[in-house]
DNA sequence: GGCGATTTGTACTTTTCTTCACAAATCTCT
DNA sequence: AGAGATTTGTGAAGAAAAGTACAAATCGCC
């Protein structure tokens, strides 16, 4: 077999939706590892994602040419490269700021710590927390204050920042988390955070979500009455 | 001033990138109120809420002419509009199944149940926490066997329900909620639920969302080193 | 080794979403 | 009442994403 290289760079770049959905293929292709599968074809994959085979034949198409025509794709070959584009090899540092509710379940979420990540550091502004450890996946983590996320996240050298306190600090937080070298942000607070170019936001909106069931279901009950 | 009338008829269907923004100009909106503000322009707005204004307006658009040229928008009123546009007037009885780390979260998570939604039941598999209640923002609720969640969530006439149990499970619970009524599921287990049409999911991936961050951190650590 | 069955990869088309840019409507000031 | 300053609402252009459909590559079988 001739060199594959690391050819990432020689197509041009990814589609946004595409790599909101590289997670989805991956986790897939792990289950199907993790059941002894050898090889799947896009029809079955996309069954199993809820895409279209189409859909995800363009996506993967975009890292390359990972499949064999009349066969399918080799389950352990294309989740590497899966793997591989998104960076999931690497080790990330993840630092949680707010131990709350969601906080706090967020620190212990198992599928958090596993697959590349690694929670090195957990802030919160309560006194009887500080110093304690939460046990995130198999390692324990210590509890630090928040009022020290510039001075110890750069220590902590963590690149990845999960925002979990209320709106009103967030941008606070956020501030803090940049200028400790964050830049990329996991934002649970229900308020958009303004960020330097550079630093990546993702916001995850429970509220909204249910918000956007309740619009739907809204329009089916309309139909119904119409 | 003339009938402004349930217009959301009249108008073509509304886009869906426009629908999931919308919790967001209603959350803005409700800041502003509260702030004790009259007025906004597009511009402020969509400052607030981290979106271009031309995006805004026509957002806006597809709900009604709610604004005034040379003035902006009356804060109280354009909230109102898309509260009602969104049901969010209407009170949703909310099912949470799992009560896990993430589950608890989201049971005693505050901005859940207020706005519109009521959290009516909640559901285990484990003989410890069946029967007993836990505080949902004001109430508290019951914690149901995960077995009758046909039956029950049928009686609670739920019509929204949350997942969040493990992956190997989240089909079998769907299932059960379907049976009993729920049209509207919001999924944060790992994995892709079917469902019958007429059914809506929205699926919310902590994981994936890493992942995607990673992604994108990989990617400025390429551009430093090429 | 050739043929029919399978499945990928992609050029082309359609749809959806975003951005641009400006006329129309409103307000303020004199 | 008119001129100038705002700010909305929207057509039209542009970009991104999704869907279609088929040629190219591979396999299994005879």
């Amino acid at each position: 077999m001739s060199v594959t290289s690391t050819t990432s760079l020689k197509r041009g770049k990814i589609p946004q939706a595409t790599i909101a959905r590289l997670p989805i293929y991956y986790r897939a292709l792990s289950q199907l590892f993790d059941r002894g599968e050898r090889g799947v074809s896009s029809e079955e994959l996309a069954e199993i994602t809820g895409v279209t085979s189409a859909k995800l034949r363009k996506d993967l198409s975009h890292l390359g040419t990972y499949g064999t025509r009349g066969v399918g794709y080799e389950v352990e070959y294309l989740r590497f490269q899966i793997a591989r584009e998104m960076g999931l090899n690497n080790d990330w540092s993840v630092v949680i700021v707010g131990l709350g509710n969601l906080g706090r379940a967020l620190a212990r979420y198992g599928g958090f710590g596993s697959r590349g990540f690694k929670i090195v550091g957990l802030f919160d502004h309560d006194p009887k927390l500080i110093g304690s450890k939460i046990k995130t996946g198999v390692t324990d983590v210590e509890v630090f204050s928040a009022k020290e996320i510039s001075k110890t996240v750069k220590q902590l050298k963590a690149k990845l920042g999960v925002i979990a306190v209320p709106a009103e600090v967030a941008q606070q937080v956020c501030d803090d988390l940049v200028s400790a070298g964050v830049t990329s942000i996991l934002n649970f607070a229900p308020t958009h955070l303004t960020t330097p170019i550079g630093v990546d936001i993702r916001r995850v909106d429970l509220a909204s979500e249910l918000q956007i069931l309740a619009f739907h279901e809204q329009k089916k009950n309309e139909a119904k009455t119409a």
